[in-house]
DNA sequence: CATGAATGAGCCTTCATTCAT
DNA sequence: AATGAATGAAGGCTCATTCAT
């Protein structure tokens, strides 16, 4: 709700919190609505506004568009790290925690789809994005040789962990585009093989 | 040149061509620059003048520039589906065919990545490129379950089919993008591996 | 029909006439497309395309679109004045006279009423087209003094014959664009009134 | 003057004004601009520039420059039923009330002469004019019965009332217009017809 | 006489961003 | 810290008009 349609209802205008807790709000408008229309489907006064804040507190915490994205996308990056550490350190067998990554990725994956979408256009187009990127990966493939190294597995090229980033990654949007189903094909059959592909993974 | 300039020059104005000849300058136009700057990054005008013409020009071919994307993506396509019909056609053994299939996929990806770059976002954004981009893709698989049947091979999912098409789409627009030499990863290695791959494909 | 489509179904492509029919073609497309969507509503080209040209004729024929909207102003006040000399012609009491007199303006105006629309507003803006609807307004009023001078009425100021036309032309509007219809008049009774009006000016 | 040239002269930008104030410029920018140039001899950029803002600042308020029309529109016609109403307040013989009211629509009718010109066009081109137009209509049609009503005067067809309706507003286009002055007529003779009108249609 | 591809000025509109309060 | 009116560059698109064939 806007700031003055609140004050027209007589509501308290948004709490003038900390600067932390606008910032969060901000980007979490902006999560949503890039989520919902892609990147060039919102423009910085709509995000301003659901997060009830005006433009220029928008531009009070952001230099511009391209960085509330940059914290959107951080802000889902952090939290399915998390997770993915919180399924790691579970513990079970690697097809139970095969299991559940997979269905943590397609999870996340679906949630973030409108971000994602345009994730691949600001990589290309923008230097700052791809180098922000680019850092995901490496982290990503870090922890895959340092998982596996702990586990005392046996040590895998880090070209393979990647071929197998990429197919999990692009078959799990694939599912949260809705692509299996508008060409028929099975979810469950999809998601069992990259299960498997998963327990590879982690062996 | 833009005509404007070669006017001030002394020289004729653009040849009247064909309206095909027309459209598919403009069509090559658009290529290039989504290509190198990606959809957002280019305006109707500049394909115009890029192709030689003025903006009433384009809108005489186009309704929009969604439209003129839509002619571009399905460009690249006929292209790449010929030179895939070639080599399959071509014969030798399966791990030549794999190894040509895997060349020519790579240099299409590089050649049309700011292309595809833009593509997830008007998948996703835009009802008329999902359609279209949903299209290409029942084609593939019917094209590879096709082959197999010629070739005798033995029958394989659907679904084990689009894995497959996630892998090696998703490692070839890594490789396209300098992401491999960014990580500093074995590009040679990840060939090999989308080679081995499609061998199993073909099998 | 466009000459290319009508090519293509093996028509004779529009007879190579003589410039008069070409023009009067032309104007025809005109006057029809003018009063369907008024004169900002219609571009030139499908002006010429209606009538079964192309736009590089339609100047052939007129310097701009303002010519071809005079042109077909004129053909109207010429078929108009035409009738109505017809009908004074024709005999009748007064009553009789004023009665067709009538019909036939209303007639008029509303085939004539998407043109009139936008009269008022080229008259205005154009000082070409002012002269024109004054060069008409002299002529009426001409005839009306005329007129009363053949029949050996009672002569009448200049000034009581404008208003009289005044009156009469924007009812014959407010008719042919609905207006009574929309405001719950009858249109008998406002018809009737016209009649007894155009009867006073003929005596 | 344009913020920018006041810029460049070192003067503080346009005044924040309140949003309220901000549109009544704007209206009156474009309420003169329309009745110099007709509504398509303007554009919505140049009403901004009219009112000392910038475009931008112009769709802050507006759809579209038909919603900024009618917005003049409505002005004009709030403005001049105050001033009937005043006038039909103040008392005096229907005589001097009649001339007073021919006045006061002779001005409003000159003032507002270009808007006018092109409110016939756009009445037929576009439904929410239309709808505006018919609206006023029976209001005005309202006031006329009601004041009779409220004076005791024989009640009279509301078909007459529109006729004279039509009669004076057309004839005062005319005189707004300088089609009288034109024609070589005696303006003041058609105004003292008017008021003529004016008496019968209040008596 | 006619064609029709091409023009290009210019209008409409958006949106990332600023700045005075 | 927040506001929100205002900006203005720029992009999308149209259409009256031209000119080489």
């Amino acid at each position: 709700m806007n700031p003055q349609l609140a004050r027209r209802l007589g509501l308290p205008r948004v709490r003038r919190g900390s600067p932390d807790a606008t910032r969060d709000r901000l980007v979490a408008a902006a999560a949503l609505l890039f989520n919902r229309h892609g990147y060039h489907g919102v423009d910085s006064n709509r995000i301003a506004r659901a997060a009830g804040y005006s433009p220029g507190t928008f531009y009070k915490h952001f230099r511009d568009k391209r960085e509330i994205f940059l914290a959107a996308y951080e802000t889902w990056v952090n939290a399915e790290w998390k997770e993915v550490a919180a399924v790691l350190a579970g513990g079970g067998s690697n097809r139970d925690i095969a299991r559940r990554l997979v269905a943590l990725s397609v999870d996340f994956h679906t949630r973030w789809r409108g971000l994602r979408s345009s994730l691949r256009e600001l990589i290309f187009t923008d230097s700052v994005v791809r180098r922000f990127h680019r850092k995901q990966r490496r982290r990503q493939l870090d922890m895959m040789a340092d998982l596996r190294k702990r586990r005392g597995t046996r040590a895998r090229r880090r070209e393979e962990d990647v071929i197998h980033l990429y197919t999990t990654e692009r078959t799990y949007d694939a599912i949260a585009q809705g692509e299996l189903r508008e060409l028929g094909l099975s979810r469950k059959f999809v998601v069992e093989a990259m299960v498997q592909n998963t327990v590879s993974a982690l062996t």
